[in-house]
DNA sequence: CACTAGTCGATTGTCGACAATAGTCCAAGA
DNA sequence: TCTTGGACTATTGTCGACAATCGACTAGTG
């Protein structure tokens, strides 16, 4: 009985994740969700990769314990799916689930948040979604579509943190990285950059004119030009 | 310096969960979510809650390990928060949040899953909703409101698991437990039990039906008779 | 040749101990 | 008296080792 010819019981696992520098200490998990999240959202690992505790351990320079933690945030953002004993592996989203089950869920959870975070606006909370805005118009003329992505997205966690629903950002922190990790499988991943922040602009006025019947149907519009298309955008 | 008069750094933590048989091993995460969950969608652990993991772990019998996965799991069913080196404390939902928020949720996936399910239907699910029925005349005619609402939640996961849409799935039970957790914590969980059962013949007359406007129209009815008066129901 | 039971390797699940952190209390000094 | 700095405690975060489980492979049996 030839040890050499046995195959492993599980396919190969785990593209290389290493090459940056070392984690401190006592917030490993943080810093391993977001590393993995972004490894998946930029495309990569792909769905169907499939993903080992110890493999992933030693790449990132941990123990388990903080990778086991991090899987357990991605299943909750729905970008892993994990076997018992059998392990995990990058769960892909279809194009059905994105525009009927995703995409509503984000124009309704938005809408809301949006009217809420009108009642709370205040200098402050304008001036932190100008620079937003202002990194949106940056990456355009720099042409860095992730670095557009990531102002677009922190615009809109912006807005939904500052409407004081915990319930409303928890189920929008899980929704959001699934349509990036959607859209940014595909390689242009905004139609047309230039427009990211005037479109922002627009949303941020009907935030500061707090009609809501307008500041919702706008809401609505912004969320559907995105991702009417198979190709829209990352936030 | 006497050590007898140190008041602890935070509140006394935890009321007794233990008093069930012991905990297999090998499964002991979720079986101490499904405790955890159980104690807070009953009533058991309010909102405010603080929870220890070695309290926790010693109550329940086990190690803090298994305790930790759990509470991530419930922290992603919005049922309890946790703030880094201080501790996690049950989570209550506000009148708003349901209303706005997650009942909203609740029928789009729900609209989309039965839709789904309606496609994918056989002779073996049938029966299985059909038991489920079958559960809730039995807990409506014995008054147990606990178990009608079990089976109340089964109904639906079910139905939701028959859709095979996996994101669909996995949203809708992290909103289910809250709404779940809302309803309970009022005396009465269901404004006329006797109803219930009737009430999802209809929804699995539609489902046979697969007509899907009046199918959609139908589950709407449905979760929105349940949720519409401050107290509802738990499934 | 099909079938069943047993073995083996890969992987996750669990445990107990130690490290790191945040808040509290107290004492010393202005 | 008010402030400020330093211990102290409760708690979570991390680690390395071991146990349990699953699937695949193998050998034996009809």
């Amino acid at each position: 009985m030839s040890v050499d010819k046995v195959q492993p019981c599980y396919p190969a696992a785990v593209s290389d994740l290493s090459g940056l520098p070392p984690i401190p200490v006592a917030s490993r998990r943080d810093v391993v969700a977001d590393r993995l999240r972004e490894a998946i959202t930029s495309g990569q690992l792909l769905p169907g990769q499939k993903l080992t505790e110890v493999a992933l351990a030693e790449q990132l320079g941990t123990s388990r314990a903080p990778v086991r933690e991090a899987l357990r945030q991605l299943e909750q953002e729905g970008l892993v799916v994990s076997y018992p004993y059998r392990g995990t592996e990058v769960l892909g989203v279809s194009q059905e689930e994105i525009e009927h089950v995703l995409v509503p869920i984000r124009i309704s959870l938005e809408q809301y948040a949006f009217r809420k975070a009108a009642e709370r606006l205040d200098a402050d909370s304008v001036a932190e979604l100008e620079s937003f805005i202002a990194m949106m118009a940056a990456a355009a003329a720099a042409g860095d579509d992730s670095a557009l992505a990531d102002a677009d997205v922190r615009f809109h966690d912006a807005v939904v943190s500052l409407s004081g629903q915990p319930h409303c950002l928890q189920i929008w922190r899980s929704i959001q990285p699934r349509v990036r990790a959607y859209f940014r499988r595909d390689a242009g991943h905004y139609a047309d950059a230039s427009v990211v922040a005037e479109q922002h602009r627009r949303l941020l006025a009907a935030l500061r004119a707090g009609d809501e019947p307008e500041l919702e149907a706008e809401v609505e519009r912004h969320i559907r030009t995105h991702f009417a298309e198979p190709r829209g955008g990352g936030g």
